[in-house]
RNA sequence: GCGCCCGUAGCUUAGCUGGAUAGAGCGCCGGACUUCGAAUCCGUAGGUCGCAGGUUCGAAUCCUGCCGGGCGUACCA
């Protein structure tokens, strides 16, 4: 168990002990206390820790919540000496003080625990799925496409970090009608190299990798698509073109530190008879009917706002079709939970997605989508134009080779998922406050610069001793521990949210403390016993700082 | 029209799922390097938490209704 959960705890016995013994003798007319809480106040004067007993118990006890707490005061049992202070404040909450020898014990947990401190078993083992980025194979990924991946890929850390038994998944769309697009952009210029003059339809793609994709193909096959069978070449240059889009994005997400666990093809659904089966399945479950020469799917039945196109009049199959055997595909793989990361403009497709879980005969509570909000690139503070349409987009690779994978990794977990996202890279290539990865970074990088100087003035081991550690007093000393011992219930609220964000902030909150500590205490002081005392406590540091980082996907520096 | 998300300091935002005097950063102004990395720190100013009700000991947080913004509302993916 945590630090925090135990002297929570701890506290919790002490203060319900000591109510009880004030009915015992008489200061209290009931025994009856309602559930109460103990927390860490937000303000530092309010103590270590506060409870609310006074004020919950009020009306049972019939009696001011001040004067409750008065006698609970009064009648706490401090065996193990922890306490070192309590009080009455505001309209009735009773606010502890702990020693500092309770916070020093901290320092050795982490020392101990080292990469694995904030880490818990709350998952379980469980098996949950992450499925993000998940592009289209039409063309390279973009910023936006790099918020999913970084959202993602902490979000999978985060929840193996707590335990739970994690797949990452990239779903290829690589059957459909985009990929007959793009196989027909390519073809067309293709036949533009052999010199035709080609009208382009405004729903071709227009990229320049596009063109590169053609000559590619010029390279491989010469003339040949030409003599043959339109639908036939189409198809070539679709299934050719996919093949190396995807080679590419993989590359760039290696590059931007995300590997997948599997990458699973939407064409396998359709080759192993798994979307047929599904629908069969549901027409036999009579929730498919027929209308206007097309098959639909009754998802009204299971709340949404109307029914849904699976076998369009032409009898091709929609998207949403390979999406519900998709679904539940995954279930049948063993998964307890499933995460869908979307970008937020899909937010409308969710309800139907639910349905279909539902109807293939699993809780859609066991699924959830995360929703990422829009990108806004910036230069300066102006817009960076981003057309899809004219190709002239900015790739993730563009905005990795400018400003570098931790410094894009980091912007885009500075903010909760579901707010849109100014990334600005002028900022992300400063090297001041402005940017906060650097900040966050530099207090690793300060901290190895420490230990290196010690270890050049003679000092190699440095370990838990007990007088070392009753001369960590000072209130910034204090404090720090305090943010430290903050961890693991950072981490573990992260997973439970699925925001990674609140590992962000707190990181830079921790760095903010780390800062104004360095700068009014010396670590290598003349005195080795002080020295050894405050090594010990910014190692400490340095490795939640390390750890934490490494949730988010961002390298821990020794030098910078 | 209906559905989802969002309105917190000049700007960008946090707020631990109901707690006390709403925290930061940027920007402005003023300070701190002959000693461990100044890529840092310290200080001042700045708020009716969109508006109005409701729930209770207690609301930025939960409920209702407005106002303002974004997105969605395909036999596209």
């Amino acid at each position: 168990m945590e630090f925090i959960a135990i002297m929570k705890q701890k506290i919790k016995d002490l203060i319900l002990n000591a109510s009880l013994d004030a009915y015992k003798k008489g200061d209290l007319p009931s025994s009856e206390f309602p559930d109460i809480e103990v927390e860490v106040p937000r303000i530092e004067s309010h103590g270590d820790f506060s409870t609310n007993i006074a004020m919950v118990s009020a009306s049972v006890q019939k009696m001011s919540p001040k004067k409750i707490a008065e006698f609970v005061i009064k009648h706490i049992n401090d065996s193990d000496g922890i306490v070192a202070k309590a009080e009455i404040a505001g309209p009735g909450f009773i606010n502890i003080f702990v020693n500092n020898l309770s916070w020093h014990t901290v320092l050795r947990r982490i020392h101990e625990e080292d990469a694995g401190y904030g880490a818990s078993d709350v998952g379980r083992g469980r098996k949950i799925q992450v499925e993000f980025v998940s592009s289209n194979p039409t063309g390279p990924l973009h910023v936006g496409h790099g918020r999913g991946a970084a959202v993602g890929d902490a979000v999978a850390n985060i929840l193996l970090f707590c335990g739970y038994d994690v797949q990452k998944e990239y779903y290829i769309n690589d059957s459909g009608r985009q990929i007959r697009t793009l196989g027909l952009s390519v073809f067309l210029r293709y036949r533009e190299s052999f010199g035709e003059d080609i009208q382009f339809s405004d729903d071709c793609y227009q990229g320049d990798y596009i063109r590169d994709l053609s000559i590619q193909i010029k390279e491989h096959k010469g003339n040949d698509l030409l003599g043959q069978d339109e639908e036939e070449a189409i198809l070539y240059c679709a299934r050719f073109a996919a093949e190396k889009i995807i080679a590419g994005i993989r590359e760039d997400l290696k590059f931007f530190g995300v590997e997948f666990d599997n990458w699973f093809s939407e064409q396998s659904l359709y080759d192993s008879g798994k979307v047929d089966k599904v629908l069969n399945g549901f027409r036999s479950q009579d929730i498919i009917y027929e209308k206007d020469g097309a098959h639909w799917f009754k998802t009204t039945d299971f709340g949404d706002e109307k029914d849904r196109v699976v076998v369009r009049n032409n009898g091709q199959t929609t998207y949403f079709a390979s999406d519900i055997a998709y679904h539940k595909d995954k279930f049948e793989r063993g998964f307890e939970r499933v995460i869908d990361i979307w970008g937020a403009d899909h937010h409308g497709y969710i309800p139907r997605i639910k349905a279909s879980i539902e109807a293939a005969g699993y809780s859609k509570d066991r699924f959830s989508v995360i929703l990422i909000q829009l990108v806004n690139l910036l230069r300066g503070g102006e817009p960076v134009a981003m057309s899809t349409r004219s190709g002239q987009f900015v790739t993730l690779k563009d905005v990795i080779d400018e400003v570098g994978a931790d410094a894009a990794r980091f912007i885009f977990l500075t903010r909760h998922h579901e707010s849109p996202l100014d990334f600005d890279l002028e900022t992300a290539k400063k090297k001041t406050n402005d940017n906060p990865v650097f900040y966050v970074q530099y207090v690793h990088a300060r901290i190895s610069s420490i230990v290196r100087k010690g270890r050049e003035a003679g000092i190699e081991k440095i370990e838990w001793d007990d007088r070392a550690m009753d001369m960590l007093k000072e209130p910034e000393e204090i404090n720090l521990i305090k943010t430290m011992t903050a961890y693991p219930e950072t981490v573990k609220c992260s997973a439970e949210s699925m925001e990674p964000h609140r590992v962000t902030f707190y990181l830079m909150n921790l760095a903010s403390s780390f800062h104004a500590y360095y700068n009014k205490h010396r670590v290598l002081t003349d005195d080795p016993v002080l020295t050894a005392g405050r090594l010990y406590l910014i190692i400490a540091v340095k490795k939640i700082i390390r750890n934490g980082l490494a949730l988010l996907g961002v390298s821990a520096p020794e030098k910078m």
